[in-house]
DNA sequence: CCACTAACCTGTAGGC
DNA sequence: TGCCTACAGGTTAGTG
């Protein structure tokens, strides 16, 4: 479900509940996601002030009155919603039709405009990560992530600087979020094809030998964001009111060019190629024979 | 350091 | 219907 436009439209629809509301409990019906939540994580937590929710490549970070910053990862399958809930005691709560058995993550918050709310974080595969520090450079997470695809620092000399000297695909270079950060296994086939870039193709041969960027570099730095950015405004739009959301609806709204569009025609004006999935490192990866070059 | 695989975990779709 | 395999939007530890 997550990447970049997931992750913003997520935050989009959780800041206005969020922001401004004061955490009441938190319950953890597990100990670990993907790892151990940090000690004293509800603790932390509990009577603590949300004053802002961020985001940071793929990471969700809710910004606390007392400093720190509780950070949440969706993985491949989690995803936050409001509940429509019911309490038959005051930890164990029951949602009517809801299969709450990946429910790892209550939490009940009062909002001074809303009243009160439980935030549920659900995460079938248990991919995702939570994590609290003090700074952002305190976490391991955070920490060498590369620039924001959407933010002044990315562009293609950046990219240049990267893969020079890169004989790793371009499939896997665009996956390693040390070179941009936010992109996943989506996007990187969707950003390839507009740039008319093979998967396949080294990351190095988008290199000019003066270190410059090729222009198809050029045009994969413009792929990127204009990508990125139609993707959340389709997510956006359909998903504003977060309350029964389930996070993925409304996003699966946007129309991918080539991703899972095996044996379909090139959508690229003018091309006759038809699209081909190959597998890279485990991993899908659909592109056009044809209008994308090695 | 680089490139690649396996692993984490559960659900679902498709073939037989 | 059941059984089996392949695959799914992510990341990281381990291997050569």
């Amino acid at each position: 479900m997550p990447e970049l436009p997931e992750v913003e439209t997520v935050r989009r629809g959780l800041a206005p509940y969020l922001e401004g509301a004061t955490i009441d409990t938190v319950t953890l019906n597990r100990k670990d996601l993907r790892v151990p939540f940090p000690r004293g994580f509800v603790k932390s937590l509990e009577g603590r002030t949300i004053l802002s929710v961020g985001r940071r490549a793929k990471y969700l970070l809710f910004r606390l009155d007392s400093g720190k910053t509780w950070l949440a990862h969706l993985g491949m399958t989690g995803g936050f919603r409001f509940a429509d809930f019911r309490f038959k005691e005051p930890s164990r709560y029951y949602e009517p039709g809801a299969d709450i058995k990946h429910d790892h993550v209550v939490v009940q918050l009062t909002h001074p405009a809303r009243g009160k709310l439980t935030l549920i974080y659900s995460d079938a595969r248990r991919f995702g990560v939570m994590d609290l520090f003090e700074r952002d450079e305190d976490s391991p997470y955070l920490a060498g992530l590369g620039p924001e695809p959407l933010g002044n620092q990315f562009s293609a000399e950046e990219m240049a600087a990267r893969f020079a000297g890169k004989s790793a695909p371009m499939k896997a270079a665009l996956l390693d979020q040390r070179v941009v950060a936010g992109l996943g296994n989506i996007y990187v086939s969707e950003a390839l094809h507009r740039a008319h870039i093979r998967p396949t193709t080294q990351a190095k041969k988008l290199v000019l030998r003066s270190g410059k960027p090729s222009a198809r570099l050029e045009l994969l730095a413009d792929g990127v964001r204009t990508v990125l950015t139609e993707a959340i405004e389709a997510g956006g739009s359909t998903l504003r009111d977060f309350r029964g959301a389930d996070g993925g609806s409304g996003y699966f709204q946007h129309r991918f060019a080539v991703y899972d569009r095996e044996g379909e025609p090139c959508p690229t004006p003018g091309c006759t190629g038809t699209i081909r999935r190959i597998v890279q490192s485990g991993r899908s990866s659909f592109y056009c024979p044809v209008c994308q070059k090695p």
